[in-house]
DNA sequence: ATATCATTTTAGATATATTCTGAGTATTTG
DNA sequence: CAAATACTCAGAATATATCTAAAATGATAT
């Protein structure tokens, strides 16, 4: 996605194509790690234009709404996110925190009569476990 | 799970059964919808004997790496908590942030080409949606 | 182009959530 | 019993996220 599409993929979201959002957006993409809220702060703030920390946060939750970026609530840290792109799962590392991308597959909606009245958006499948960085050691820190 | 079970659960996961320990975890059982730190901290206190906030952390968190426990962040918000009993899935409200159980049922595991040297523990699917509560008024808060 | 209005940005203050500190208390072990 | 270990506590400190109010920006209408 080059920097005509991140502008009218912004503006389908009704938002307007800001500098500063744009960065978020285009580093977001960029990147294929799950950057946290401050770390995509230092980075678009090593390129102009500045962008403060309130922007970051307001930038990132826009693009949450118009469901452009994703967002991943990992206990006790800092959430973290990540563009939508392709469709995948997610795998959380028990020890390090550490996000990583799972390949998609679909998953089995629950039975209508286990929702009751409520609206589904969305299914999100959540792998726990050790990284494979994490892993081989067990035992130590 | 009467006093001895709950006691006999927590010194099988390396815990003493503590005056303040057993009141959170009894608590919890006792509950079923999914209360923060802070309304845990305020409902042991409610009764003999005192606990502190610091100690209510960190039993919560000693009980969650024990298995007794499960932890459930969310974007934003403070974590929640239920105790492990049976299995089941969380749907999670868009607007109220409410956590609610869902009726458990088997997803299937990730291939283990896509997992490669990583150890899977378990695997937690999460709606996301609006809860019977917040779903009959979309467009109002 | 000028006025008007809505959106966005900003620095810093504020709020909320969680962890840390270091001293004291309780329990277990030898 | 003494010593080691586990636990608790109040408050301080840190981390994370949101709010505020004023200024800047960009869009739209005249
Ligand atoms: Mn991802
Ligand atoms: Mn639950
Ligand atoms: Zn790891
Ligand atoms: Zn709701």
């Amino acid at each position: 996605m080059d920097a005509a599409e991140i502008k009218k993929a912004l503006e389908a979201g009704g938002l307007r194509c800001t500098p500063q959002r744009y960065a978020v957006m285009a580093f977001l993409m960029a990147q294929n790690s799950h950057p946290t809220a401050a770390e995509i702060f230092a980075a678009v703030n090593r390129v102009d234009p500045r962008s403060s920390r309130a922007t970051t946060y307001n930038n990132l939750r826009d693009l949450v709404q118009a469901g452009l970026v994703r967002e991943v609530a990992a206990e006790g840290r800092a959430a973290r996110f990540d563009a939508t792109g392709m469709r995948h799962h997610h795998f959380i590392c028990d020890r390090c925190g550490g996000v990583e991308d799972v390949e998609w597959y679909a998953v089995p909606k629950p039975a209508s009569r286990a929702l009751g009245k409520r609206v589904l958006r969305e299914c999100e499948l959540i792998f726990r476990g050790l990284c494979a960085k994490c892993a081989p050691r067990p035992a130590s820190r």
